[in-house]
DNA sequence: ATAGGGGTAGAC
DNA sequence: GTCTACCCCTAT
């Protein structure tokens, strides 16, 4: 920055603002709520330094933002104890919403402290599992107890070995239900397992039935059907070798002592194929040709689909060819988990439109968004053109840059998502407006770098708004009044209103925009 | 028959 | 643990 410039900037800064005169109680141009009473020249840092004379002391005093002890935040007016918090103008709101970055923070949890779990975790444990004796539910936990998953249990869990009770609820269950029922035997009120999931039954029948379990893999390679089979074919599941404990594989003679005299029932789960190429290719000639009548794709000779159902090739279409099916008017197969916000695109520089204010994207309708989203995990061939990224916003402002109004606490404010009109950002790149400050010609706001701050103002601003979008914003009042190289304890202006009212030539003239005009 | 909104189980 | 083909249920 030229020393011209750095003078522009302070008799700027020191001019009075002409639409915000200090003797006429101002009001909120947006809510007509007062704004900060101005004392006659009593300068802003000085009010600032001065905390106490304004806060009296009944409330304790505001935490301060963490980082640069420069910076100081403007007084508060009190704020009347129930007060409605104001509407605030579609325009702005959301502005005062925590930035994409906050979930850096960590979230509110309703779980236990992990201090806590430790502490519980340090008391005299119960004797380990393992070493207690083999008795039937020696291990075992009350239902209610091990569904409530108390912070010890968050504490690595130890093995539960499987009862004999629980295994014989397993074979029975299978035997009922069939193999690969696991969640059905799992829910069955007559059969009671401690604290297992649905893999766990899994796991045990495998490791109990063997040759079952893989003959639901391999259907002619085996099997021995529970009791038909030979016992032990290849394991060790002589009577001598269970009552010696070295094996849990079930025998026959074991199994009809639990009323299993069946074969184990076969899943009736179709085995899975993966889709091919040619078959995913059929499936979106067949929508193409027939749209949602999944049956008559089906059906269609030349499309040699028959093997699957209609409900798979619409599971298929929804999947493989996510935008090709919303463009339908159908609704994508929605997230049974969503994911959280992966915060790396937030400043994706591949978006289809550059500019500096798209270090945020708008989302896009969830319908399509998830198709897009969808699509980039596919793998294979790419699909049909994405659906382009709908538009950008500009970036959130901090909420402490904006003029609220008085009747704002800080321990009110609830966020709201941002709706806001992009234009509310654009207006200094208007032609009639460029000035020295217009830097980048992009026609947007590149925060310190279309202000042309000074650099310490820059980096004190940028310091103490660390928090704020990467590359967004004004700087807050309170950033600039705490940098005391400008000698400015006076008088200061809202940065944003002195933008652009310049003129080309560096006089300082134009007009000064308001809040009015800015969002007008 | 299909849409919609998931849930489940097995492969990896 | 994740992914996804397959499954299920209800509503239309």
């Amino acid at each position: 920055m030229t020393d011209r410039q750095h003078v522009l900037v302070r008799h700027l800064i020191s001019r009075p603002n002409p639409i915000e005169p200090q003797s006429v109680p101002q009001r909120h141009p947006l809510n007509g709520t007062p704004q900060l009473a101005k004392g006659h020249n009593s300068g802003l840092a000085r009010i600032h330094l001065d905390t106490d004379a304004h806060n009296p002391g009944d409330r304790p005093a505001k935490r301060r933002r963490t980082g640069d002890a420069k910076s100081l935040d403007l007084p508060k007016l009190p704020v009347r104890q129930g007060t409605k918090r104001l509407r605030i103008p579609p325009t702005l709101t959301g502005l005062h919403q925590p930035p994409p970055n906050a979930g850096l923070l960590p979230s509110i949890s309703t779980e236990q402290p992990v201090a806590l779990a430790e502490r519980a975790a340090s008391k005299p444990a119960p004797v380990a599992v393992d070493a207690t004796p083999p008795t039937a539910g020696r291990d075992s936990v009350p239902e209610s107890a091990s569904a409530a998953r108390t912070p010890t249990h968050l504490a690595k869990s130890k093995r539960k070995r499987w009862s004999d009770e629980e295994t014989a609820c397993l074979l029975k269950g299978v035997s009922r239900f069939g193999i690969g029922s696991w969640t059905k035997i799992l829910k069955c009120s007559e059969y009671g397992f401690d604290g297992r999931t649905a893999l766990d039954l899994k796991d045990r029948f495998r490791i109990c039935c063997p040759d079952d379990y893989r003959s639901t893999k391999h259907p002619r390679s085996g099997g021995r059907g529970a009791v038909e089979a030979e016992d032990g074919a290849g394991t060790d599941t002589s009577d001598a070798a269970i009552k010696s404990g070295t094996t849990v594989h079930k025998s026959r003679v074991e199994l009809r002592e639990l009323g299993i005299n069946q074969p184990f029932a076969q899943n009736k789960r179709r085995k899975r194929h993966a889709y091919s190429v040619e078959e995913d290719e059929a499936i979106l000639r067949g929508f193409r040709k027939y749209g949602n009548a999944w049956a008559a794709i089906r059906v269609d000779d030349d499309l040699r689909l028959e093997h699957r159902t209609a409900t798979d090739l619409r599971d298929r279409m929804r999947t493989r060819y996510p935008e090709e099916y919303a463009k339908a008017g159908l609704a994508p197969r929605p997230e049974v988990f969503p994911k959280p916000p992966d915060r790396g695109r937030d400043i994706d520089n591949s978006t289809t439109e550059p500019s500096p204010t798209t270090a945020s994207r708008k989302r896009a309708p969830r319908s399509i968004a998830l198709a897009a989203e969808k699509a980039d995990d596919v793998p294979q061939k790419p699909t049909s053109a994405r659906v382009p990224h709908q538009a950008t916003v500009p970036p959130l402002l901090p909420y402490d840059s904006v003029f609220w109004g008085a009747p704002f606490d800080e321990e009110d404010l609830d966020y709201e998502p941002i709706t806001l009109d992009r234009g509310i950002l654009d207006w200094p790149g208007d032609a009639s407006k460029q000035s020295f400050f217009d830097h980048s010609r992009s026609g947007a706001i590149e925060s310190l770098v279309s202000l042309r701050l000074p650099e310490p103002m820059a980096a004190s601003v940028s310091h103490s708004m660390s928090h704020a979008l990467t590359g967004s914003v004004l700087p807050s009042v309170a950033s600039i009044t705490a940098v005391p190289q400008f000698g400015m304890d006076d008088q200061l202006e809202l940065p944003s209103l002195m933008i652009g009212a310049l003129e080309p030539d560096g006089r300082a003239g134009g007009h000064f925009l308001g809040f009015d005009e800015l969002l007008s």
